[in-house]
DNA sequence: TTCAATTCAATTGAGTTCAATTTATTTTAA
DNA sequence: TTAAAATAAATTGAACTCAATTGAATTGAA
């Protein structure tokens, strides 16, 4: 082996992780003017997509969702309840289980938030091929990774 | 628009940022076993790989290459500093400026390092042309979201 | 020339991320 | 039945991430 190509594999440029988190942490920071008028971070904000989407849900299944652990779940929780768009429950059926519900408020904030969309992909110029196809194969690596 | 479509995009499931933010923490994950036995964290890993192929660069550099501000590298590198891997040293022609270079524990932690990528590919069992075609649009992206 | 604007690196503070641990509750097996 | 194992959520501690600020050095325009 040529002394040449022993290390080709530790280049950044030949990485598939290195545009995978960087390109993750750049998207997050384009979201951020849009999230910032709604107050949420992108964090929160996903957490609250999975609440609009499902009502209530109770905390595992939400980091399940998110792949997230309770470490970091529980604090995103607990700063949704702060702002008011979130309550807990302790379940009557299982005492160890939390379920979060939407407030008020926490339901009356999808309509904003329904217009973030569309202001990122205005941002986010990319081909509608080339998304789907990008799409497809994160959804094709995160099923590679799942143990 | 029904009522139903109005909130499509605003579901998880519609996200294209939410499996690059989930595949690249998950990706990130699988390292850690393998950067544990050299004593680095992910990031701290990314920095050396620059430094293993620039020999040394200055601080600026290092965070474009690797899209990290100062606030996150400054930092990496001290911890790196810390481990013996890195030295600084402030550039007589721009006193502004700090050059950081490899250490000889620093080169030699390369050796170690470039057995990581195999065991990484190995455990991302993905076809080679998905992962090309992969690293192809996350490039593509990451250039759209250059401003 | 000189001083205002810019640049570089470091620091600060809020929030995230994860491994590991803790506490409370439930389930399972002897 | 009861003690051990498993589970759910929260907490802890170390490290990352970024926006904003700070302090020092350089650049540039009047």
């Amino acid at each position: 082996m040529k002394k040449a190509e022993k290390y080709d594999a530790l280049k950044l440029e030949n990485q598939i992780c290195f545009p995978l988190y960087a390109a993750s942490r750049e998207i997050i920071k384009k979201y951020r003017p849009f999230l910032d008028g709604i107050g949420l971070t992108y964090t929160q904000y996903i957490a609250m997509m999975v609440l609009w989407e499902e009502k209530s849900i109770n905390v595992k299944s939400l980091g399940e969702k998110l792949f997230l652990d309770s470490g970091t779940i529980s604090p995103v929780i607990k700063s949704l309840e702060e702002k008011g768009l979130v309550f807990k429950t302790r379940d009557k059926s299982d005492e160890r289980t939390v379920t979060v519900g939407l407030t008020e408020n926490g339901e009356k904030l999808k309509d904003k938030a329904a217009e973030i969309p569309n202001k990122m992909a205005k941002c986010v110029s990319m081909e509608q091929s080339d998304a789907l196809q990008l799409y497809t194969l994160l959804y094709k690596l995160l099923d590679t990774l799942k143990d």
